[in-house]
RNA sequence: GGGUGGUUAGCUCAGCUGGUUAGAGCGCUGGUCUCACAUACCAGAGGUCACAGGUUCGAGUCCUGUACCGCCCA
């Protein structure tokens, strides 16, 4: 067996084994309640970032816990088509060839946004299986599948004829470069420095000439100054009661605008005069509706100027800022600027500044939807973790608005809407806004009104999110009725990172129980991002993204995964640095190397492995110790997990593995072993399969490997490997607190005398006597009888266990602890000055322990009200104090202190 | 503007329903190549749990407020 656990000889081979024996497909098993988890399916738009990773780990550990429990366990992979995204990433792939999607053409375009998208499936499903994923291949999907495209026509047949989908003129987001409109959440909102201008706007008299007065108005937007319309005020502003009613000459346009009132003004915003223009703003289109304003547009789809601008027709938007400010000025209609911090609406894809425009556009009435969605959660028909998150989720739900799904692209799920050219006199590309669609499921051959055979599909697609949110039905099969569907929806446990709570999450709930009458995942977890060591989110721009695969081959899939696991907790952002890689990889190192010892010393076999059965028979106290601790910890393990509580649960198996059995328990073995006392290998066995099995989930890799160099020397034999192995329960509950509490004070003791080596500067080669008393009998009968363990843990020979030692001894350095009194009986160890200086020190400790305790004992409330064993166990660290105190005290008067 | 999270050892973070002397990893100090492991072992130092009130017999944990940092929504 190598010396060092070396990841990249195992892992593949390990992998291609569990698939090749169909381990990663669900069994189901008699009436047990199947596990289901539908991975949330990355972008084909490249490779896969340490947040897949992450999420990849904790469900992993979720679907191989739930396997080793017996249950039915699927995990669906996929992948998305990420409309936009994608067809960006192919875009700039076909600018390096100095083409546009216009020279291809849109058929073209669409075969090579499919070969971009094979191979980059082909490269994410690659780095999942590296990074040990159990999800069952046979049922990998992706969102433009016949299948779940057959299932996004069927929703929007459906919506549209419940009524829920319309097309209609609204104000949406647009991004001039993507040249698509966005939905809400694709805006992201960011503050930047800008300007405020202060405009002057004529006033006019009733025949339309100039009344020699003016209002002024602020505007973070001049260059939309032609598509305005009018000027709006709060009504209760006193300082333009006499304006509301009367008209303005617009700069430019020289257009005769109304002032209006409106409550939705704020007065203490610039001059509280606000120029509405509800071609460009939203909160003016309202107004402009409100009032009956008309919606002039003076920009064009690529963000400049459209010849409504007049002069500044032609100019990019932001250039016409600066230009038309500079006409104001020459106009003499510049009162004056000022610097000023605004928000601006940028794409979530690509960062352009988006803009508002009024659009001829799909939606989604989302009301009606929300409605049991809401209900859902508030019911507990679905648990979010943490549980913070559902105030979040009600927040954004109860103020949904209608969702804007169509996108001007040519990669995604094709609208399933028709036109007839003849019915609606559609001659070009461009269909009216008053053209009837006719909307089905396959396209229609002929025009069900005219019985025309010239029909055009609507040239949209729709937003990725609208397959996306199917996503834990249509894997499952449909809209057809399969076996999959009726066994595993709903599935359990949808996990996810916060940030897609809206966007997915919540669009899944909805779309769930709209069209599957029931909701689509019981608990949905919700993991935070990961973030670079200085805290900063990861992205290329930035130049600080992780790689899996480079952290894979540096420190191994388990310490990545178990590092991921154990170093985050649900909705909390975690730093991930190698120095938290190092630390997994050093703990499987250090388990693989626990494994060699014990498999080394179990020479050829066959050894017998512990079981549950064999526990009454343990004699040594030892023995009987590691096992009490490691049904403490089996049975913690599993409240943890039942909480989802996958970091904690983690961690713990990590102390036990490391701080009890390996610092401890193997060490207390050798001297039996060098002795010949084959006794311990069945523990040692017994406990190091359990620690696999309780750690396979986090690290499958090194537990695999483990378990097959395990196998052939131990019966009754293992399970044929540890992905199918049941996962340790502590059913029995078999305790041994005696063995706890004596092992525990004997390794007090043995750290006390390495305490008294180290600060005496005691040679690691040389032995040195030991007398041990130990005043309670049952805990000297288990230090008599682990003498043998204290010598070689203590390095200390002879040792002697005695019902006392005398505390005040001058020849001896003596550490008192409560349930033995350590003495190191050796000339040059003591050294009275600075032995009264220790004990002094320890004394003021412990008067301060008793302290505490002797005031809460002495509060009536305290001993009236708080549980009776609290109390009690409040009156045995007093008398335990006071004893060391005593001890401490006589020692000192021996010594001479003063 | 509304909401929400964080603030615990030098660093990164655990700490579930309130109850021993608040833990871990890394780093630091000192000592060990001891026959599983130097990716290791042994010992040690290091914390007013952001601040101020409150509830309680008892608060890192619950409540209110403040400060700073962050995120979400508008």
């Amino acid at each position: 067996m190598p010396k060092a656990y070396d990841p990249r000889a195992v892992e593949p081979a390990l992998y291609e084994w569990w698939e090749s024996r169909g381990y990663f497909r669900p069994r189901k098993e008699g009436d047990r309640e199947p596990f289901t988890i539908i991975m949330p399916p990355p972008n084909v738009t490249g490779a896969l970032h340490i947040g897949h990773a992450l999420t990849a780990a904790i469900e992993d550990i979720l679907i191989r816990w739930h396997r080793m429990l017996g249950d039915p366990t699927l995990w669906v992979p996929g992948t998305d088509h990420a409309g936009i995204a994608t067809q960006n990433v192919v875009e700039r792939e076909l600018a390096k060839e100095g083409l546009s999607r216009h020279d291809l053409g849109r058929e073209a375009f669409v075969e090579r946004a499919w070969q971009w998208a094979r191979i980059y499936r082909r490269r994410i499903d690659d780095q999942h299986r590296r990074l040990g994923v159990s999800c069952d291949w046979s049922r990998n999907t992706f969102t433009m599948d016949e299948r779940p495209a057959r299932g996004v026509r069927l929703t929007f047949v459906r919506w549209f004829e419940q009524g829920l989908i319309y097309r209609g003129e609204r104000m949406i987001n647009w991004c001039p470069r993507c040249m698509t409109a966005l939905s809400d959440l694709e805006v992201n909102h960011q503050a930047v420095r800008g300007k405020l201008w202060f405009v002057r706007y004529p006033l006019v008299d009733d025949a339309g000439g100039d009344a020699g007065e003016h209002m002024t108005m602020a505007t973070t937007r001049p260059e939309t100054i032609p598509a305005d319309v009018g000027v709006a005020v709060n009504p209760d502003d006193e300082r333009y009661r006499g304006r509301v009613g009367r008209g303005v000459r617009i700069p430019f346009s020289g257009r005769i605008g109304v002032v209006v009132a409106d409550e939705a003004i704020d007065r203490s915003f610039g001059t509280g005069a606000l120029k509405v223009t509800p071609g460009h703003d939203p909160v003016d289109f309202e107004i402009g509706r409100r009032h009956g304003l008309p919606v002039v547009s003076v920009m064009n789809l690529d963000g400049t100027l459209n010849e409504a601008a007049g002069a500044f027709a032609g100019m990019d938007r932001f250039a016409a800022r600066e230009r038309v400010a500079v006409a104001l000025a020459e106009q003499g209609l510049l009162d004056h600027v000022e610097d000023y911090e605004t928000s601006v609406g940028t794409c979530h894809r690509c960062g352009t500044i988006v803009e508002p425009i009024v659009s001829l556009q799909w939606f989604v009435t989302m009301a009606p939807l929300a409605a049991p969605a809401i209900a859902a959660v508030r019911e507990g028909k679905i648990r979010i973790i943490p549980e913070r998150f559902e105030k979040v989720y009600f927040n954004w739900m109860e103020n949904i608005r209608d969702w804007c799904i169509s996108r001007q692209l040519w990669w995604g799920h094709r609208i399933p809407v028709w036109y007839c050219r003849a019915c609606d006199g559609i001659t070009g590309d461009d269909i009216p806004a008053a053209a009837a669609p006719i909307v089905a499921e396959d396209a229609p051959e002929r025009c069900p009104r005219c019985g025309g055979g010239e029909l055009v599909q609507d040239p949209d697609v729709l937003d990725t999110w609208f397959s996306s949110q199917l996503w834990p039905f249509t894997t499952l099969g449909w809209p057809d009725d399969t076996p999959d569907l009726r066994y595993f929806y709903p599935t359990g446990v949808m996990e996810t990172g916060y940030d897609i709570l809206f966007f997915w999450v919540a669009r899944m709930i909805m779309s769930g129980i709209a069209m599957m009458g029931d909701v689509p995942f019981r608990t949905v977890y919700l993991h935070g991002l990961v973030r670079d060591p200085r805290g900063e989110k990861m992205s290329k721009t930035r130049g600080n993204v992780m790689d899996p695969l480079d952290l894979i081959a540096r420190y191994g899939t388990d310490a990545l995964r178990y590092t991921l696991a154990t170093g985050s907790t649900p909705g909390n952002d975690m730093k991930l640095s190698t120095e938290r890689l190092e630390a997994g990889r050093s703990f499987a190192n250090k388990l693989w190397n626990a494994a060699r010892y014990v498999i080394m010393q179990c020479g050829d076999g066959p050894v017998r492995r512990l079981e549950p059965a064999d526990f009454d028979t343990l004699v040594e106290p030892e023995d009987r110790w590691i096992v009490s601790r490691l049904q403490r910890l089996v049975t913690s393990v599993d409240g943890l997990l039942g909480r989802l509580q996958i970091g904690e649960a983690g961690r713990q198996v990590h102390d036990f593995a490391w701080g009890e059995f390996c610092d401890w328990y193997i060490e207390m073995t050798k001297p039996r072993l060098r002795a010949g006392d084959r006794g311990a290998l069945p523990v040692l066995v017994g406990v190091l399969e359990q620690v696999l099995r309780l750690l396979h989930p986090y690290m499958p890799f090194v537990t695999e490997e483990l378990w097959g160099w395990l196998r052939p020397i131990v019966t009754p034999p293992l399970p044929e490997a540890c992905i199918v192995a049941p996962f340790p329960s502590a059913d029995g509950g078999w305790r041994d607190p005696a063995a706890e509490r004596a092992v525990q004070a004997l390794t007090d003791a043995v750290r006390a005398v390495r305490n008294v080596r180290a600060e005496r500067q005691v040679e690691p080669a040389h032995f040195v006597p030991l007398e041990l008393g130990v005043p309670d009998a049952e805990v000297r009968a288990i230090f008599e009888r682990m003498a043998g363990a204290v010598e070689s843990l203590a390095r200390a020979r002879p040792v002697s266990v005695l019902p006392a030692v005398d505390a005040g001894r001058t020849d001896a350095a003596v550490v008192v602890l409560s349930e033995s009194t350590v003495a190191l009986p050796l000339k040059g160890l003591v050294d009275l000055q600075a032995e009264c200086e220790r004990t002094a020190r320890l004394l003021a400790e412990v008067a301060g322990e008793m302290g505490r305790q002797q005031a809460k004992l002495a509060n009536e409330q305290f001993v009236r009200r708080a549980p009776a064993h609290l109390v009690e166990r409040e009156r045995e660290k007093l008398a335990d104090a006071e004893r060391r105190a005593e001890a401490l005290r006589a020692r000192r008067a021996e010594l001479g202190c003063g």
